[in-house]
DNA sequence: TGAGGGCATAAGCTGGTCTTATGAGTGGAG
DNA sequence: CTCCACTCATAAGACCAGCTTATGCCCTCA
């Protein structure tokens, strides 16, 4: 674990970034231009709206909005200031909506049973998408491998699977929804990053990587493009540890694409392009055979396809 | 108990998501594998982080972490909460970075000035990088539209600039460092996103659109491409504005995929391949003719391509 | 069997956020 | 010209969530 950030002094995120409430506060001036508005949206008194959005450029040091005796507008930082909260707030929308699915474990509407990288990256988007069409659809969801998502399919106990492995469980008929392509990355100061053309699959196996345990299915597609031969520097347990362990400058590593998209935009990592080999996968929704999907899974299933 | 606050629509993200001190403290808890170790990380007593861990379960109705008296380590569950939780947390550093940089206006070490576009998506996450290889940079940003951007630099009140305009204003040397594309989006709903085939230039000059102001860049770039044909549905004068009215299905907006990035991940707006016609735009970086960036300013340029 | 790490509970303090009640400026309608 | 409707700001008190310190129980390991 590479961490070495730890500032001390008072206070870490929490104490620099105001609050979801007063987030959304500054989302709902913004919408309607006023503060008394705002406050009657989101359900509060005007000065309690008042006296939060103060102490919020209190505590950013800039001025959010103008006020005026017909309205509050944005000043140029506020804009900007509420664009970068709407990050955060649509951050905190997904959370709420996995979130609640994984509490609501029985008698919903809609069961889903997904392998952990869907449930991690791709669900919590879904459900926020069908939240926005189907309000009243509760959903429950339940993540763990293919084959746990394949038992749950197959007792009934779930309505629809996401599942990515190579090989579709037995008793299952599916459809393939996306794919997932497992890249090499490394930190931008690795010299990979400066290379000038894209990597041979040969050189890739004779560099140690960072990668997932064998029996993963990420570390399956990528022993079996390379035939057996990939050559770890460590093995890690989680995905997550894979990332931080590669955006610390310890080597080049594996992942899916998925994973990564993040650490990418944020130039934290650098996709290393590799010739000669396809590290692809299937997504693939499932369902019992002869079971096709009805109601909610049906509109689930319809959102996963572009 | 409160109960009234459960059937209003929007009304309560901050009452179903923990605040951001508990996710940091979960995200602290599963680096750890314990409780105590991460109160000593984030600087509280172990009670506190005890007694936060269990609210926030509570909160949410799912157990997060199975203590044990030689540790905790994380349920199923809780690894894919604690990764919906990083998403938050990440989110909230780019904008605590944005902010700092917002607030220090003077007397920074880097004075960088940005086209809105730019620094709405792109500068909190450079910031972020260059935060982590040089931690005492203290940066100031001024976000205004590119003749602003120019005078900055040309009045030395600047030390490096970010354009996204046709033309590089004079005075002004520059580095393209990506390109932009607009994209036609639609809500997924609409006709369009159904179709076969790509979209005839020739049927989206014909068709009514969301669209940002005249005299916007946005626009310009739309006018030439289309020869000046561009039939506005609706005229509005913010990105976020055109956005939300093409997710509520008003119809086809055209807008920048930077902009819309996170909005077809979750599948509230969809793509629409155009043919004939290709709407790029080079995002610059820009400096006062013969004054190279040199130090922070060279540092931060660097990060800027790939 | 004692030491030490790990977590839980109890009691009291503090600070932030809410509320209601009020004041003060602006602009349009009668 | 006055009244009213709208905006935002201020003040005083209630309330709750989180923090701290002090303590106890459980388990493991030497």
């Amino acid at each position: 674990m590479s961490g070495a950030e730890e500032r001390r002094g008072p206070g870490s995120l929490a104490h620099r970034v105001p609050d979801l409430g007063a987030l959304e506060l500054l989302l709902a001036v913004a919408r309607t231009g006023s503060l008394g508005a705002a406050a009657r949206e989101r359900g509060v008194s005007q000065p309690a709206a008042s006296s939060r959005i103060r102490s919020m450029e209190r505590q950013l040091g800039v001025a959010l909005v103008d006020r005026s005796p017909r309205g509050s507008r944005l000043t140029d930082a506020g804009a900007l200031v509420t664009d970068w909260a709407r990050r955060i707030v649509e951050a905190a929308e997904a959370f709420d909506a996995g979130a609640q699915a994984l509490r609501d474990r029985r008698d919903s509407r809609l069961r889903v049973a997904a392998s952990m990288t869907i449930a991690e990256y791709l669900l919590p988007g879904w459900l926020l998408a069908l939240r926005a069409g189907r309000p009243d659809t509760a959903v429950s969801l339940l993540a763990g491998n293919s084959t746990a998502v394949a038992e749950r399919l197959l007792a009934d106990e779930a309505d629809l699977g996401f599942v990515e492995g190579l090989t579709v469980p037995a008793g299952l008929d599916s459809a393939v929804i996306a794919q997932d392509h497992l890249i090499v990355v490394t930190a931008p100061g690795h010299p990979w990053a400066r290379r000038r053309g894209p990597l041979a699959a040969a050189e890739l196996a004779t560099t140690p990587l960072i990668l997932r345990e064998r029996g993963s299915g990420t570390r399956q597609v990528l022993d079996a493009a390379l035939g057996g031969l990939a050559r770890p520097l460590i093995e890690l347990s989680s995905t997550t540890a894979v990332k931080a362990s590669a955006v610390s400058g310890a080597g080049p590593a594996v992942l899916s694409e998925l994973a990564v998209r993040e650490e990418l935009g944020l130039r934290r990592l650098v996709r290393i392009p590799v010739r000669d080999m396809s590290l692809g996968r299937d997504l693939r929704a499932v369902w019992r055979t002869g079971h096709r999907p009805t109601g909610p899974a049906r509109e689930l299933l319809s959102l996963t396809r572009g």
